[in-house]
DNA sequence: GTGCAGCTTTGATACAGATCAAGAACGAAT
DNA sequence: ATTCGTTCTTGATCTGTATCAAAGCTGCAC
């Protein structure tokens, strides 16, 4: 599961697995088949940097397969991963000129993209899509001030369990997986790159992922794939709310 | 500065000290003018929480006056500070039916309201707001990356220098004052709502206070009015880009 | 004034997580 | 199969910040 598809350039969007949050040609609305003109795919190799901090920004788009992280760096090299770009997610905003962050791809993805100057055209004739957009972006500021929350208040093994259960979560959405029983998935990121966004260092999430190992909080495939056999054991780890957290 | 006005309730928008991010009635636009008769408002005393985590959220607003806090608290007491809400800021959300954290006055305070559903018809019927509110929104989304950036990565001496700076930038774009020369201002939060925000215990502030006054970073006037001979000394302390970081 | 309560500072000590260092596991290329 | 380069694990030690504790400051009520 999150693996890439072998995405036609010509390939409409009804086949696009984009489906509950895009904004994507005819997924939604028919509005955005006024677009299909301008709309195209991208492909990023993993490992590559698709957009630096402060590059002119000419579209937007939504995710279609594969996984990126944004990213924010300081001078002397220590960096902090402010989100996660899984299927589904929106790129871009509306209205600005400038990427604020580098998006880096980690594995091999590919992007749906339209022209930003006729998206934007499109998005003021269609309140519906504005709202759309509202939403989705409201919705992003919900996340980044939870994990507000994992990085200033938790511990190291709660972050891990926090980082944990929202991967399980968003692959169990985007795969209609269910939450109940036992829960199974990929890791989308290595050691490092899980320290980078949780404000740890790698060494740090080995042990403490090797801890909840031991305790049989989540059992290990190798070194990415995960099993948890009671997310609530495990969201009680992440010292979240017992119940409800799962929901939505 | 900061301190409250004594606002009357029938007081036109016109005069509202509200201009710059605000969507209040006539500031912007003249369409909001059609809110006047749903338009309220509400004056809240310090300490008194504003709205709670879970309530329903029959209104929107702006802050005229005053100072409020947006929290996240977790059963166990840990408490994170996932916003400032300084006058100008927008509270609530169109399209949400409850609040997603507490929201509490750090001083007294008046907000300007609307009610919720004749707001959000406003909205639909204007694109021009809601591209305002999409706007702002991304605005805050900014803002909690960059602090997501703060919590994870940074010091407690950058963390202090970081807030610092973000109030002597909000307060100077506020009340019209200059960046260049020596910035001072009043402390908004007590060393504990500081900690909150930062991530860290009270006592680690009121260190990091007294270090970077003893380092001639800031000096103190009582406990709560700092001065800061000089704001790029400052920004380099808080580990930011150096130039530039003060535009916006 | 005196006393009290909330905020703040400062000190001593403990500990979670960082840092430094060495290898192990794994996959890809030869 | 061997080599190489990544990624990951584990160990030993160090350090920044938390924790625990006590006392100073400030303003308000009486």
């Amino acid at each position: 599961m999150l693996k890439q598809d072998n995405l036609s350039v010509t390939q409409d969007c009804h086949d696009c697995p984009i489906r509950h949050r895009a904004v994507c040609a005819r997924c939604e609305s028919d509005e955005l088949g006024l677009l299909e003109d301008i709309k195209y795919y991208r492909r990023f190799e993993a490992g590559q940097t698709v957009i630096w901090s402060g590059d002119r920004m000419d579209f937007v788009g939504s995710v279609v397969s594969g996984i990126a992280t944004l990213t924010q760096t300081m001078e002397d090299g220590r960096t902090q991963m402010v989100g996660l770009l899984l299927p589904s997610d929106f790129v871009g905003r509306p209205g600005r000129g400038t990427a604020a962050y580098d998006v880096v791809a980690t594995t091999d993805m590919v992007m749906c993209c339209f022209r930003k100057a006729p998206f934007e055209d499109m998005m003021n004739r269609t309140p519906h899509i504005a709202q759309r957009l509202l939403e989705m972006t409201l919705d992003e500021l919900d996340a980044a001030r939870e994990w507000m929350l994992v990085l200033g208040r938790k511990t190291a093994r709660e972050k891990i369990a926090s980082l944990l259960s929202i991967i399980a979560r968003r692959d169990a959405t985007l795969n209609l997986g269910a939450l109940d029983g036992p829960v199974s998935f990929d890791l989308p990121l290595t050691r490092e790159a899980m320290a980078d966004y949780l404000g740890l260092t790698l060494e740090t999430v080995s042990r403490q992922v090797s801890a909840l190992k031991k305790d049989q909080v989540i059992t290990l495939e190798g070194k990415r794939h995960v099993t948890v056999p009671d997310m609530s054991r495990l969201l009680e780890e992440a010292g979240d709310d017992t119940d409800g957290g799962m929901l939505v």
